[in-house]
DNA sequence: CCGCTATCGACAGGACCCTGTCGATAGCGG
DNA sequence: CCGCTATCGACAGGGTCCTGTCGATAGCGG
């Protein structure tokens, strides 16, 4: 809009939020072909990646993966209507009960994963490490940037 | 799972995906709440910038902006019923009316633009530009890449 | 001029994620 | 023990984006 007053990184950001943006639709889309065949989607495969590692209750998958409890909790509800989650009582919090994974689930992860290993390894041999760290990095420090 | 095989860039890839996916999501909320105001979301704002730099058809916005007509479809019909946007007949193909602007959108994209400028700025100037132009180009790339 | 194919807007249906709200539970300080 | 506050799962409602499909139009080669 002025010409003469100096940007400082502002078009950059725009730039960067726009390729954030499409790249994310892209990777969605990505995500859903790989574990499609499974009968998963990009959004069920990730919950049930943080139910993997962090195997506690719906609001800790949700604060660990930045999404809201009612989110998580919908699609939580879904795999346990499909048989991927279980859950059971938690005696330290009589309101959360703990989610797991059921057998069923850990062998469609086991089944994907080499999968997604081919592909992640496919994509990211495109690129010098070097780059791709220095764009984690940034990514990184923009998202805290955001929480501020 | 092969401690043996060396890595591509796979858990880079990996990383740099979840960074998009948390960044797409703290983005859209940070536009939501730079727009409230004015009574737009994220996805109606873009979806206006893009109108009046595309200025034509529901199918050139959505392949601007890598989506498919049918979401874009709804945003116009709900901004049509805002006021916000008006079709005319296109001559060049009776399918398709061409979309623009009304001045009440016009006045209230003139209204964002400066906070817009103001938060991108902001943002912008915590970052080396260069380091923010490397990594467009890397995400831009990385696009690139997973539409081969 | 006449089909063939691509593309258009539209509709149906579903997936995902959000805000707002509620009652229940936890966990704190008094 | 007793409130106060934070957090939990749950429900209601809405926004955004998707696939699949349809009839209509465009645009092509014959």
């Amino acid at each position: 809009m002025d010409q003469h007053h100096r940007d400082t990184g502002g078009d950059l950001i725009t730039a960067l939020i726009d390729e954030v943006f499409q790249l994310n639709g892209k990777l969605l889309r990505a995500g859903d072909g790989l574990v499609a065949e499974f009968g998963l989607t990009s959004a069920r495969w990730q919950i049930l990646g943080a139910i993997d590692r962090d195997g506690t209750t719906v609001a800790q998958i949700a604060r660990h993966r930045g999404l809201r409890r009612q989110s998580v909790r919908e699609i939580v509800t879904r795999l346990r209507a499909d048989g991927l989650v279980a859950v059971r009582a938690n005696p330290d919090d009589r309101r959360s009960p703990l989610v797991s994974l059921t057998p069923r689930a850990h062998e469609m992860l086991a089944a994907v994963r080499p999968a997604q290993a081919r592909w992640a390894n496919g994509l990211g041999s495109t690129f010098p490490p070097g780059r791709l760290a220095d764009a984690v990095r940034l990514l990184a420090a923009l998202r805290a940037a955001l929480d501020a």
